[in-house]
DNA sequence: GTCTATACGAGGATAGAC
DNA sequence: GTCTATCCTCGTATAGAC
Protein backbone atom coordinates (compact mmCIF):
# COMPACT_ATOMS: atom_id res chain seq x y z
CA UNK A 1 0.00 0.00 0.00
CA UNK A 2 0.90 3.42 -0.76
CA UNK A 3 3.10 4.88 2.55
CA UNK A 4 2.37 7.69 4.68
CA UNK A 5 5.28 9.85 2.90
CA UNK A 6 3.75 8.90 -0.62
CA UNK A 7 0.46 10.57 0.41
CA UNK A 8 2.19 13.64 2.14
CA UNK A 9 3.78 14.28 -1.15
CA UNK A 10 0.26 13.93 -2.91
CA UNK A 11 -1.25 16.01 -0.63
CA UNK A 12 1.18 18.64 -1.65
CA UNK A 13 1.40 18.08 -5.27
CA UNK A 14 -2.21 18.47 -5.33
CA UNK A 15 -2.23 21.45 -3.63
CA UNK A 16 0.61 22.50 -5.70
CA UNK A 17 -0.94 21.37 -9.12
CA UNK A 18 -4.85 23.23 -8.37
CA UNK A 19 -3.14 26.48 -7.32
CA UNK A 20 -0.05 26.79 -10.08
CA UNK A 21 -0.42 24.20 -12.81
CA UNK A 22 1.75 21.57 -14.29
CA UNK A 23 4.97 23.69 -15.18
CA UNK A 24 5.02 26.08 -12.30
CA UNK A 25 5.85 23.43 -9.74
CA UNK A 26 8.65 21.18 -9.36
CA UNK A 27 10.13 18.54 -6.92
CA UNK A 28 12.59 21.65 -4.96
CA UNK A 29 8.93 22.72 -3.68
CA UNK A 30 7.51 20.18 -2.83
CA UNK A 31 10.41 18.61 -0.73
CA UNK A 32 10.59 21.84 1.16
CA UNK A 33 7.11 21.40 2.18
CA UNK A 34 6.91 17.61 3.16
CA UNK A 35 10.60 17.92 4.93
CA UNK A 36 12.86 15.37 3.07
CA UNK A 37 15.31 15.96 0.20
CA UNK A 38 14.41 16.48 -3.52
CA UNK A 39 16.08 12.90 -4.61
CA UNK A 40 13.99 11.46 -2.08
CA UNK A 41 11.01 12.11 -3.83
CA UNK A 42 11.89 9.60 -6.76
CA UNK A 43 11.89 6.84 -4.15
CA UNK A 44 8.09 7.29 -4.58
CA UNK A 45 7.32 8.43 -7.71
CA UNK A 46 9.98 7.76 -9.96
CA UNK A 47 9.27 10.71 -12.10
CA UNK A 48 6.59 14.13 -12.81
CA UNK A 49 4.71 12.36 -14.72
CA UNK A 50 4.47 9.25 -13.10
CA UNK A 51 3.19 11.13 -9.99
CA UNK A 52 0.71 13.95 -11.72
CA UNK A 53 -0.61 10.53 -13.14
CA UNK A 54 -1.51 9.09 -9.48
CA UNK A 55 -3.01 12.46 -8.66
CA UNK A 56 -5.28 12.74 -11.36
CA UNK A 57 -6.66 8.77 -11.06
CA UNK A 58 -6.74 9.88 -7.20
CA UNK A 59 -8.94 12.97 -7.96
CA UNK A 60 -10.96 11.43 -10.38
CA UNK A 61 -12.12 8.46 -7.96
CA UNK A 62 -11.97 11.12 -5.10
CA UNK A 63 -14.65 13.25 -7.24
CA UNK A 64 -16.71 9.74 -8.36
CA UNK A 65 -17.04 8.84 -4.58
CA UNK A 66 -18.39 12.12 -3.62
CA UNK A 67 -21.01 12.23 -6.65
CA UNK A 68 -22.09 8.84 -5.46
CA UNK A 69 -22.43 9.98 -1.72
CA UNK A 70 -24.58 13.01 -3.27
CA UNK A 71 -26.93 10.80 -5.34
CA UNK A 72 -27.32 8.33 -2.37
CA UNK A 73 -28.13 10.73 0.36
CA UNK A 74 -31.80 11.80 1.20
CA UNK A 75 -31.04 15.42 -0.09
CA UNK A 76 -33.70 16.51 -2.79
CA UNK A 77 -32.60 16.58 -6.43
CA UNK A 78 -32.32 20.62 -5.60
CA UNK A 79 -29.94 20.01 -2.65
CA UNK A 80 -28.23 17.30 -4.71
CA UNK A 81 -27.38 20.33 -7.38
CA UNK A 82 -26.21 22.50 -4.78
CA UNK A 83 -24.08 19.97 -3.00
CA UNK A 84 -22.25 19.42 -5.99
CA UNK A 85 -21.55 23.12 -7.02
CA UNK A 86 -20.43 22.77 -3.05
CA UNK A 87 -17.48 20.50 -4.38
CA UNK A 88 -16.07 23.20 -6.37
CA UNK A 89 -16.53 26.02 -4.04
CA UNK A 90 -14.82 24.14 -1.08
CA UNK A 91 -11.36 24.31 -2.90
CA UNK A 92 -11.63 27.94 -3.70
CA UNK A 93 -11.06 28.78 -0.06
CA UNK A 94 -7.43 27.29 -0.37
CA UNK A 95 -7.23 29.11 -3.97
CA UNK A 96 -7.49 25.55 -5.31
CA UNK A 97 -9.85 25.21 -8.82
CA UNK A 98 -10.60 21.69 -10.00
CA UNK A 99 -7.45 19.65 -10.96
CA UNK A 100 -8.80 18.81 -14.44
CA UNK A 101 -9.54 22.58 -15.20
CA UNK A 102 -6.25 23.82 -14.28
CA UNK A 103 -4.74 20.35 -16.44
CA UNK A 104 -7.02 21.56 -19.20
CA UNK A 105 -5.20 24.04 -19.58
CA UNK A 106 -1.69 22.80 -19.45
CA UNK A 107 -3.72 19.94 -21.72
CA UNK A 108 -0.90 20.82 -24.91
CA UNK A 109 1.98 20.08 -23.25
CA UNK A 110 1.11 17.23 -20.80
CA UNK A 111 1.84 13.59 -21.38
CA UNK A 112 -0.75 11.39 -23.54
CA UNK A 113 -1.42 9.42 -20.75
CA UNK A 114 -2.52 12.08 -18.05
CA UNK A 115 -4.82 13.56 -21.09
CA UNK A 116 -6.37 10.32 -21.40
CA UNK A 117 -7.13 10.47 -17.16
CA UNK A 118 -8.44 14.26 -17.73
CA UNK A 119 -10.66 13.54 -20.48
CA UNK A 120 -12.40 10.32 -18.42
CA UNK A 121 -12.57 12.39 -15.79
CA UNK A 122 -14.97 15.26 -17.67
CA UNK A 123 -17.07 12.06 -19.14
CA UNK A 124 -17.72 10.77 -16.05
CA UNK A 125 -19.04 14.23 -14.25
CA UNK A 126 -20.35 15.20 -17.39
CA UNK A 127 -22.27 11.75 -17.15
CA UNK A 128 -23.13 12.16 -13.13
CA UNK A 129 -24.96 15.52 -13.46
CA UNK A 130 -27.16 14.62 -16.94
CA UNK A 131 -28.32 11.52 -14.67
CA UNK A 132 -29.14 13.96 -11.74
CA UNK A 133 -30.16 17.15 -14.29
CA UNK A 134 -32.64 13.64 -16.34
CA UNK A 135 -34.89 12.90 -12.89
CA UNK A 136 -35.25 16.54 -12.28
CA UNK A 137 -36.50 16.97 -15.49
CA UNK A 138 -38.68 13.83 -15.21
CA UNK A 139 -40.33 15.00 -12.33
CA UNK A 140 -40.76 18.35 -13.89
CA UNK A 141 -38.62 20.31 -11.12
CA UNK A 142 -36.57 22.06 -13.81
CA UNK A 143 -36.67 22.12 -17.69
CA UNK A 144 -33.58 21.58 -19.08
CA UNK A 145 -33.69 23.40 -22.94
CA UNK A 146 -32.33 22.14 -25.27
CA UNK A 147 -31.48 18.69 -23.48
CA UNK A 148 -30.05 17.90 -20.29
CA UNK A 149 -27.02 16.88 -21.57
CA UNK A 150 -26.08 20.46 -22.89
CA UNK A 151 -27.38 21.51 -19.54
CA UNK A 152 -24.97 19.29 -18.07
CA UNK A 153 -22.15 20.09 -20.01
CA UNK A 154 -22.94 23.93 -19.47
CA UNK A 155 -23.22 24.14 -16.08
CA UNK A 156 -20.23 22.16 -15.37
CA UNK A 157 -18.33 24.94 -18.02
CA UNK A 158 -19.93 27.80 -15.93
CA UNK A 159 -18.46 26.27 -12.50
CA UNK A 160 -15.00 25.93 -14.23
CA UNK A 161 -15.12 28.98 -15.69
CA UNK A 162 -16.27 31.12 -12.25
CA UNK A 163 -13.89 28.87 -10.22
CA UNK A 164 -11.01 30.75 -12.78
CA UNK A 165 -12.70 34.22 -12.87
CA UNK A 166 -12.80 34.44 -9.03
CA UNK A 167 -8.99 33.86 -9.17
CA UNK A 168 -8.75 37.54 -10.05
CA UNK A 169 -11.33 38.83 -7.50
CA UNK A 170 -10.47 40.34 -4.54
CA UNK A 171 -12.32 37.41 -2.46
CA UNK A 172 -12.31 34.45 -4.89
CA UNK A 173 -14.38 32.38 -2.21
CA UNK A 174 -17.05 35.30 -2.26
CA UNK A 175 -17.17 36.02 -6.20
CA UNK A 176 -17.80 32.52 -6.59
CA UNK A 177 -20.68 31.91 -4.50
CA UNK A 178 -22.69 35.44 -5.58
CA UNK A 179 -22.08 34.40 -9.31
CA UNK A 180 -22.91 30.80 -8.98
CA UNK A 181 -25.84 30.08 -6.10
CA UNK A 182 -28.18 33.07 -7.39
CA UNK A 183 -27.84 31.15 -10.90
CA UNK A 184 -28.68 27.88 -9.65
CA UNK A 185 -30.99 28.88 -7.58
CA UNK A 186 -32.78 30.98 -10.48
CA UNK A 187 -32.76 27.97 -12.60
CA UNK A 188 -33.19 24.74 -10.88
CA UNK A 189 -34.89 26.00 -7.74
CA UNK A 190 -38.60 23.87 -7.53
CA UNK A 191 -41.37 27.17 -8.69
CA UNK B 1 6.92 52.43 -32.96
CA UNK B 2 6.79 49.00 -32.44
CA UNK B 3 8.55 47.16 -35.15
CA UNK B 4 8.09 44.77 -37.64
CA UNK B 5 10.07 41.72 -35.31
CA UNK B 6 8.47 43.07 -32.33
CA UNK B 7 4.90 42.59 -34.14
CA UNK B 8 6.28 39.16 -34.73
CA UNK B 9 7.80 37.86 -31.60
CA UNK B 10 4.05 39.39 -29.93
CA UNK B 11 2.06 37.16 -32.10
CA UNK B 12 4.04 33.79 -31.65
CA UNK B 13 3.99 34.68 -28.19
CA UNK B 14 0.14 35.13 -27.81
CA UNK B 15 0.14 31.75 -29.53
CA UNK B 16 1.78 29.90 -27.12
CA UNK B 17 0.79 31.62 -23.84
CA UNK B 18 -2.71 30.95 -25.00
CA UNK B 19 -2.44 27.47 -25.86
CA UNK B 20 0.44 26.62 -23.33
CA UNK B 21 0.10 29.07 -20.51
CA UNK B 22 2.84 31.25 -18.80
CA UNK B 23 5.65 28.54 -17.29
CA UNK B 24 5.61 26.45 -20.62
CA UNK B 25 6.59 28.60 -23.31
CA UNK B 26 10.44 30.16 -23.65
CA UNK B 27 12.26 32.59 -25.39
CA UNK B 28 13.73 29.60 -27.07
CA UNK B 29 10.57 28.79 -28.46
CA UNK B 30 9.90 32.05 -29.78
CA UNK B 31 13.10 32.43 -31.66
CA UNK B 32 12.75 29.56 -33.53
CA UNK B 33 9.26 30.45 -34.76
CA UNK B 34 10.42 34.22 -35.61
CA UNK B 35 13.75 32.97 -36.84
CA UNK B 36 15.98 34.86 -34.77
CA UNK B 37 18.30 33.89 -31.77
CA UNK B 38 16.43 34.12 -28.23
CA UNK B 39 19.09 36.56 -27.35
CA UNK B 40 18.11 38.91 -29.93
CA UNK B 41 14.49 39.33 -28.38
CA UNK B 42 15.44 40.01 -25.20
CA UNK B 43 16.33 43.66 -27.46
CA UNK B 44 12.52 44.01 -28.20
CA UNK B 45 11.38 42.80 -24.85
CA UNK B 46 13.96 42.67 -21.74
CA UNK B 47 12.50 40.75 -19.67
CA UNK B 48 9.11 37.97 -20.49
CA UNK B 49 7.61 39.66 -17.69
CA UNK B 50 7.74 42.64 -19.96
CA UNK B 51 6.96 40.85 -23.32
CA UNK B 52 3.88 39.29 -21.49
CA UNK B 53 2.70 42.24 -19.77
CA UNK B 54 2.97 43.81 -23.02
CA UNK B 55 1.09 41.16 -24.85
CA UNK B 56 -2.00 40.82 -22.32
CA UNK B 57 -2.24 44.63 -22.52
CA UNK B 58 -2.35 44.28 -26.64
CA UNK B 59 -5.27 42.00 -26.24
CA UNK B 60 -6.67 43.91 -23.53
CA UNK B 61 -7.52 46.43 -26.25
CA UNK B 62 -8.19 44.23 -28.89
CA UNK B 63 -11.28 42.63 -27.36
CA UNK B 64 -12.45 45.98 -26.47
CA UNK B 65 -12.27 47.41 -29.98
CA UNK B 66 -14.21 43.90 -31.12
CA UNK B 67 -16.72 44.90 -28.15
CA UNK B 68 -17.24 48.07 -29.50
CA UNK B 69 -17.36 46.99 -33.28
CA UNK B 70 -20.33 44.45 -32.42
CA UNK B 71 -21.95 47.27 -30.10
CA UNK B 72 -22.00 49.64 -32.87
CA UNK B 73 -22.92 47.81 -35.76
CA UNK B 74 -26.77 47.46 -37.01
CA UNK B 75 -26.90 43.68 -35.74
CA UNK B 76 -30.19 42.38 -33.49
CA UNK B 77 -29.43 42.54 -29.69
CA UNK B 78 -29.39 38.77 -30.07
CA UNK B 79 -27.06 38.71 -32.80
CA UNK B 80 -24.56 40.87 -30.84
CA UNK B 81 -24.98 38.17 -27.96
CA UNK B 82 -23.66 35.56 -31.02
CA UNK B 83 -21.39 37.96 -32.13
CA UNK B 84 -19.63 37.89 -28.52
CA UNK B 85 -19.81 34.04 -28.17
CA UNK B 86 -18.06 33.87 -32.03
CA UNK B 87 -14.45 35.79 -30.19
CA UNK B 88 -14.01 32.61 -28.25
CA UNK B 89 -15.08 30.38 -30.51
CA UNK B 90 -12.47 31.82 -33.60
CA UNK B 91 -9.38 30.84 -31.18
CA UNK B 92 -10.11 27.24 -30.71
CA UNK B 93 -9.79 26.92 -33.96
CA UNK B 94 -6.14 27.14 -33.26
CA UNK B 95 -6.57 25.92 -29.34
CA UNK B 96 -6.37 28.32 -28.16
CA UNK B 97 -8.41 29.84 -25.23
CA UNK B 98 -8.89 33.27 -24.03
CA UNK B 99 -5.38 34.79 -22.94
CA UNK B 100 -6.49 36.05 -19.76
CA UNK B 101 -8.50 32.50 -18.67
CA UNK B 102 -5.02 30.75 -19.10
CA UNK B 103 -3.72 33.25 -17.26
CA UNK B 104 -6.12 33.17 -14.51
CA UNK B 105 -4.88 29.49 -14.28
CA UNK B 106 -1.67 30.47 -13.71
CA UNK B 107 -2.60 33.46 -12.13
CA UNK B 108 -0.58 32.74 -8.28
CA UNK B 109 2.72 32.93 -10.25
CA UNK B 110 2.29 36.22 -12.18
CA UNK B 111 4.04 39.54 -11.48
CA UNK B 112 1.54 41.63 -9.85
CA UNK B 113 1.41 43.96 -13.34
CA UNK B 114 -0.06 41.22 -15.12
CA UNK B 115 -1.97 40.49 -12.48
CA UNK B 116 -3.63 43.95 -12.64
CA UNK B 117 -4.43 43.69 -15.96
CA UNK B 118 -6.22 40.44 -15.86
CA UNK B 119 -8.61 42.28 -13.87
CA UNK B 120 -8.93 45.06 -15.36
CA UNK B 121 -9.89 42.68 -18.55
CA UNK B 122 -12.79 40.84 -16.69
CA UNK B 123 -14.26 43.88 -14.88
CA UNK B 124 -13.96 45.97 -18.79
CA UNK B 125 -15.49 42.68 -20.56
CA UNK B 126 -18.19 41.91 -17.53
CA UNK B 127 -18.96 45.64 -17.74
CA UNK B 128 -19.37 45.59 -22.06
CA UNK B 129 -21.81 42.07 -21.54
CA UNK B 130 -23.91 43.41 -18.60
CA UNK B 131 -24.77 46.47 -20.70
CA UNK B 132 -25.56 44.09 -23.48
CA UNK B 133 -27.66 42.47 -21.21
CA UNK B 134 -29.22 45.04 -19.90
CA UNK B 135 -30.67 46.53 -23.14
CA UNK B 136 -32.47 43.31 -24.21
CA UNK B 137 -33.90 43.19 -20.85
CA UNK B 138 -35.47 46.68 -21.31
CA UNK B 139 -36.63 46.07 -24.31
CA UNK B 140 -38.07 42.18 -22.97
CA UNK B 141 -36.37 40.41 -25.69
CA UNK B 142 -34.86 38.28 -22.48
CA UNK B 143 -35.15 37.96 -18.77
CA UNK B 144 -32.00 37.82 -16.88
CA UNK B 145 -32.23 36.27 -13.41
CA UNK B 146 -31.44 37.03 -10.77
CA UNK B 147 -29.36 39.92 -12.09
CA UNK B 148 -28.07 40.90 -15.44
CA UNK B 149 -25.15 41.54 -14.17
CA UNK B 150 -24.81 37.81 -12.71
CA UNK B 151 -26.06 36.78 -15.27
CA UNK B 152 -23.32 38.27 -17.41
CA UNK B 153 -20.66 36.87 -15.40
CA UNK B 154 -21.98 33.86 -15.33
CA UNK B 155 -22.05 33.63 -19.24
CA UNK B 156 -18.77 34.72 -19.55
CA UNK B 157 -17.57 31.79 -16.94
CA UNK B 158 -19.36 29.45 -19.17
CA UNK B 159 -18.09 30.87 -22.39
CA UNK B 160 -14.19 30.17 -20.45
CA UNK B 161 -15.24 26.99 -19.14
CA UNK B 162 -16.62 25.87 -22.43
CA UNK B 163 -13.07 26.59 -23.97
CA UNK B 164 -11.28 24.31 -21.21
CA UNK B 165 -13.48 21.57 -21.61
CA UNK B 166 -13.54 21.42 -25.49
CA UNK B 167 -9.58 21.12 -25.05
CA UNK B 168 -10.04 17.01 -23.51
CA UNK B 169 -12.65 17.16 -26.70
CA UNK B 170 -11.76 14.95 -29.85
CA UNK B 171 -12.54 17.84 -31.88
CA UNK B 172 -12.81 20.88 -29.69
CA UNK B 173 -14.39 23.33 -32.10
CA UNK B 174 -17.43 21.24 -32.25
CA UNK B 175 -17.34 20.38 -28.92
CA UNK B 176 -17.49 24.24 -28.03
CA UNK B 177 -20.07 24.85 -30.42
CA UNK B 178 -22.44 22.13 -29.78
CA UNK B 179 -22.29 23.22 -26.08
CA UNK B 180 -22.76 27.56 -26.17
CA UNK B 181 -24.84 28.26 -29.24
CA UNK B 182 -27.92 26.12 -28.60
CA UNK B 183 -27.80 26.83 -24.53
CA UNK B 184 -27.77 30.84 -25.76
CA UNK B 185 -30.48 30.12 -28.25
CA UNK B 186 -32.37 28.44 -25.64
CA UNK B 187 -32.24 31.24 -23.85
CA UNK B 188 -31.67 34.82 -25.07
CA UNK B 189 -33.43 34.19 -28.65
CA UNK B 190 -36.59 36.57 -29.23
CA UNK B 191 -39.28 34.34 -27.87
C1' DG C 1 19.06 44.95 -34.75
C1' DT C 2 21.06 40.73 -34.72
C1' DC C 3 24.73 37.84 -33.73
C1' DT C 4 28.05 34.63 -30.64
C1' DA C 5 29.40 33.52 -26.30
C1' DT C 6 28.59 32.99 -21.74
C1' DA C 7 27.02 33.36 -16.88
C1' DC C 8 23.93 31.59 -13.59
C1' DG C 9 20.35 29.21 -11.57
C1' DA C 10 16.57 25.85 -11.61
C1' DG C 11 14.53 21.56 -12.72
C1' DG C 12 14.40 16.52 -13.50
C1' DA C 13 16.76 12.58 -12.73
C1' DT C 14 20.44 8.94 -11.26
C1' DA C 15 24.29 6.60 -8.38
C1' DG C 16 25.67 4.96 -4.39
C1' DA C 17 26.42 5.45 0.74
C1' DC C 18 23.95 4.84 5.03
C1' DG D 1 13.61 5.14 2.82
C1' DT D 2 16.39 8.87 3.02
C1' DC D 3 20.61 11.03 2.37
C1' DT D 4 24.70 13.49 -0.35
C1' DA D 5 26.68 14.26 -4.52
C1' DT D 6 26.43 14.81 -9.14
C1' DC D 7 24.89 15.10 -14.17
C1' DC D 8 22.67 17.13 -17.78
C1' DT D 9 19.50 20.05 -19.84
C1' DC D 10 16.84 24.08 -20.22
C1' DG D 11 15.53 28.89 -19.30
C1' DT D 12 16.43 33.69 -18.36
C1' DA D 13 19.44 37.15 -18.93
C1' DT D 14 23.80 39.94 -20.06
C1' DA D 15 28.22 41.43 -22.56
C1' DG D 16 30.21 42.78 -26.42
C1' DA D 17 31.36 42.15 -31.46
C1' DC D 18 29.45 43.07 -36.03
Amino acid sequence: MASETSQKILAVAEDMVRNRGYSAFSYADISQQVGIRKASIHYHFPTKDALVRELVQRYREGMARQCHWIATSNASLSQQLIQFANLYRQGMAQDQICMCAMLSADFAILPEPIQAEIQAFFRETVAWLTALLQQGQDAQIWDCKPSVEQEAQGLIAMLQGAQLLARSAENSIDAFEQVMYPLLSAKFSRG
